[in-house]
DNA sequence: GGCGGCTCTTGACCCTGATCAAGCGCCGCG
DNA sequence: CGCGGCGCTTGATCAGGGTCAAGAGCCGCC
């Protein structure tokens, strides 16, 4: 991970820091360990691989294809965006990670990442060394499950979209599952900004940037959302929980 | 996983049992934690947990979408199909699972199977409780790792084919993967059988069956394999690997 | 404040692959 | 041995979404 740039000075956070400790319980990872039942009177160990990392401006890389992998990242704040080009220069964007969200976790396999993580706007980041990481783990249990149970779902995100759906499926199916992660999060289901461009969300449905327009349009014009630009404001839930429903397998 | 009825009588092998252990050896999960410098003194401490099953015939389930999660499988001989299917019964093709390979992963996040994985043909299984698994891995560094790589790898597998490409490029990547893949298991690269039909293959590359018959008949009139049936023979490995280069990002 | 560039939108046309339909061949069963 | 069923193939047609092209809105920069 190329951090050294704009890596913070020190590597953050001892147990007694209060502030950094709050801070830090946005990451998912502590945050889930906790959930675990993870002892807190020992969740120092946790925090010293930790390094927050960032800001990185808009368009700056976190990791780039190839690089050896060190460590995995929780996004603080702000998106990230991962994704491969294949030499003709075709992009397939294989993800967005918003805060709370766990980047890095398709590296462990190669020892080197298999795409690019780019900032879709100003991004901090919590780092865990990953070794570090997996050796804590052999010693809190609770880690090591945690690892497991994210690994784990990372496979069937990434299967979600592998199905044969329409177009408006898969952007509704988007939209919905933008929609919870944002409130996973604390923030409105309802409405938000839409972080990414067109292009990204085409190239990451599999779809022409023209269609993403087209439908998204259509979805406005059918009353299930509006969309002003990248504002965007769900005006029927359920009914975009309908379209979505083949995708999401509910 | 409903194995009552198939489980074979007792659970299997003894470090000193000579047989089985050469048997297990074929299990991808026993001899890669080999690979990975596991002490083969303490062997047994994986083979405790390790349980043969099978056979299953061709059409009998493995485990079924939402059954509680209880164990990992490699399989040991056949192929078994993972896959879910909406509710006007369209199926989607999560994965064929070889000699070798792992099924049940992308069970462990919701302690649930999240897919129905059923026999191809003949098959046999080495199942691993998963807890019991976990457990030793905390133990085992190299066990550990294993499994992180594991998982990891299997988010790559997903995401390989969520890419945007032709119907020619997918079912070339499809065959390449698979030569490779029976390749590393030590059959021939150039020449084995499909284990699926022409419709399981259409609904893991997300084609009509129509057209994976097409491709196929195209592939073969270009000189690039033989198709006879379900016998299939590579004839110009270089030129089906040129095909497959987007997918397969070489 | 105006220019230039980029993202997004909208329209027209086209192409890949889906769908519909029919026939073939292999295989199991009576 | 003949019948029937299923999986596969092949042909004809159709449509969803891609591509190409042009224009509109927003924004930053000079």
């Amino acid at each position: 991970m190329s951090t050294a740039r704009t890596r913070s000075a020190r590597p953050v956070a001892t147990a007694d820091d209060g502030d950094e400790l709050r801070f830090c319980s946005t990451c998912a990872f502590s945050s889930a360990c906790l959930d675990n039942g993870y002892d807190k009177s020992r969740l120092h160990e946790l925090h010293i691989l930790v390094e927050h990392t960032g800001p990185y401006r808009e368009g700056e890389h976190v990791f780039r294809e190839g690089e050896p992998f060190g460590a995995i990242a929780a996004v603080r704040a702000g998106t990230v965006k991962t994704y491969v080009t294949d030499r003709d220069g075709r992009e397939t964007v294989l993800g967005f990670f918003l805060p709370g969200e766990l980047i890095g976790l398709n590296a462990i396999s190669q020892d080197r990442y298999p795409c690019n993580a780019v900032a879709l706007e100003s991004v901090a980041l919590c780092r865990f060394s990953f070794p570090m990481m997996a050796t804590l783990a052999t010693r809190v249990p609770g880690i090591q499950q945690q690892l497991f149970k994210l690994l784990s779902e990372d496979i069937g995100k990434a299967s979600l979209l592998s199905g044969d759906y329409s177009a408006e499926e898969r952007l509704a199916a988007f939209m919905v599952t933008l929609s919870r992660r944002y409130a996973a999060r604390g923030f409105s289901p309802t409405r938000f900004s839409l972080t990414m461009s067109r292009t990204d969300m085409a190239n990451y449905l599999r779809l022409a940037p023209e269609t993403v327009s087209r439908v998204l349009r259509r979805l406005q014009d059918s009353g299930f959302v509006a969309v002003e630009r990248r504002e965007f404001t769900v005006t029927d839930p359920a009914g975009l929980e309908t379209l979505a429903r083949h995708v999401l397998r509910v």
